[in-house]
DNA sequence: TGACGGTTTGCATACGTAGTCATTAGAGTG
DNA sequence: CACTCTAATGACTACGTATGCAAACCGTCA
């Protein structure tokens, strides 16, 4: 049997008020009872229930993430957004997704639990799950890097086009010639935005950019997508990859198929993963900030303002520049 | 204002009762009053309230985890549990450490929810901790991969014994002449038996196997490691890491420092990392069995069978040959 | 001494659900 | 037709907490 505030109020010589008092609003109780209670509560092991307490408070301090189940870069996120919280004494619940079908299931759950706030992450959410997010009253939701939210939700995203243009910049700044564009999914809006951005700078330099598809999010969607390149009529200069991930099997995949990154061909990602970062790629990416992010997206859904003074918030990354754009041998 | 079940009721015509049987042991009403509340139920947009659930029946459906905020190994087991349990329509609540010394704090939130069970991971919590977590009543506790709670809780992990045997074998078939090991940190419980095993494994061959200590369990640790290895007075043939992480990182640090890997010197990690598998890497590596023992710990906390049985559940990992212990070029 | 303001505490209640128990309806049998 | 047995439903309550309200207490001042 598990030990409540009636336990310790029993244990104490209070009243349950009290003990539950003491670990709500200790200051509106005297210094000498709260000690009391305290001692009680310590001796008796209790630890105040908290599936009783958001029963009667109507908040849970719990944060909901819908987020695809295998993805580099949303571990990453959720890293960030789960140690933010924890900071807050607050808890974070994974509504995990295997692929697109299942969002709707993911969603489902979602409405069990009375939630503080509730993360929308992966651009493979479709609008119309947006729109039915919208229906929720007394809940907060967050698009977190999701384009295709705007206008539908309070949004919070890296600048995806201002990104995708330094990187184009970067790549033709070391004096390329031709490029092309390995995007993740062609029906993800943070793709087509990325897409869009660089092809449009390239095209400032009277630079084409066409577009190749990797079919997936993984390094095994880029690895693949390269043997594409490979077989292309001429290759391209530069390879800009949709993400980090699809961009660090897109390297494998060329230095496998034969050529030298970044000898015969550049390579930029999106992201600014740990992964880029190691000696083995060192790879030129367009570094998220998460932490900013993460910090926007908790002040949406904690803070009292008015989500509709500004309902999207668009944060630049940085450029990093790697040795796989680094030309002339590195 | 939130649609409950009361509501339900009014809108269907029944009870509340009738209306909670639907959603709970649908059997028990008749098929004509199940879709008349159905319907209602749909009408009114209403979810069953997972908090009065839980607080009624003592169940949350809820496994906490216990783990490190930052690591790649406990991201993919993380992945692969939570999509165990929604399969089940059960939820995951994550308990993130920075480190060691927030491994208290962590325990202490777990206390707030009555879960249905816990799982600890990473051998960085502390036996005292895992004392402490034996007197939990009703509440299913269990260490994954951490031979330090033997003894004390229900246990699943790898054989870390045989899997660094296996690859010491393996790298003796090679025909190395010397070896080192680069450990994570020398006081888990895990590298502790990973060292053991692969240096009783290699001193059968007559091969001497020092032990040096990254410091850490990342990318990072190995590959300042590596620069160890590359001062060291006799380099060895091969070098086998504790991790996954820390084997990329010291093949990388090896790299950097000009040797050539498997070239000049083999190396080995342990775990089994989709990065462990990518083309620049392809390392040799011990591939844990993540899907059954994650089987296995749903296992412990749901199915009724006593744990006192079989308190330690020991699984082998399978032995995956990469080319960074090709020798004689790949 | 008595009235008064402020602080501290206790009582009672509601949050939304699931399960116990009692009641009713319906079907089957002699 | 009366009776029994089962199936279906409703009334009621408890899970453990937080809080509005009222009561009690303490000190102060006239």
């Amino acid at each position: 049997m598990r030990v409540t505030s009636h336990d310790v109020a029993a244990e104490a010589g209070v009243s349950q008020a009290t003990v539950a008092r003491v670990f709500s609003s200790p200051d509106k109780v005297a210094l000498a009872t709260r000690e009391r209670v305290r001692e009680a509560a310590a001796r008796l092991g209790y630890a105040p229930n908290a599936i009783a307490r958001s029963l009667r408070s109507q908040r849970t301090d719990i944060v909901g993430v819908v987020v695809p189940a295998k993805s580099e870069y949303w571990q990453d996120v959720l890293t960030t957004l789960s140690r933010h919280l924890a900071e807050q004494g607050k808890q974070l619940l994974l509504f995990p997704f295997a692929d697109a079908d299942h969002v709707e299931e993911a969603l489902d759950s979602t409405e069990q639990y009375r939630l503080d706030g509730l993360v929308l992450a992966s651009s493979t959410i479709r609008p119309e799950h947006l729109v039915r997010m919208m229906r929720r009253p007394s809940l907060r939701v967050v698009a977190f890097n999701q384009p295709a939210a705007s206008g539908l939700l309070p949004l919070v995203m890296v600048d995806n086009d201002a990104g995708a243009r330094d990187l184009a910049e970067h790549v033709v700044a070391q004096g390329i010639g031709t490029a092309a564009f390995v995007g993740t999914v062609a029906s993800a809006s943070t793709d087509q935005i990325r897409y869009r951005g660089a092809a449009s700078a390239l095209a400032d330099h009277g630079i084409a950019c066409p577009y190749v598809e990797a079919g997936g999010f993984s390094y095994d969607a880029g690895y693949k997508a390269a043997a594409r390149i490979l077989d292309g009529a001429d290759r391209p200069d530069a390879v800009m990859g949709g993400s980090d991930e699809v961009a660090l099997g897109l390297i494998d995949g060329l230095r496998t198929g034969g050529l030298d990154v970044p000898g015969d061909v550049l390579v930029t990602g999106f992201d600014g993963l740990p992964q880029a970062s190691w000696a083995g790629y060192d790879l030129t990416t367009l570094v998220q900030p998460i932490e900013v992010l993460v910090d926007m997206t908790l002040a949406v859904i904690f803070d009292d303002a008015d989500d509709a003074a500004q309902p999207e918030r668009v944060v630049p990354g940085t450029l990093r520049q790697g040795k796989t754009t680094r030309r002339g041998n590195g």
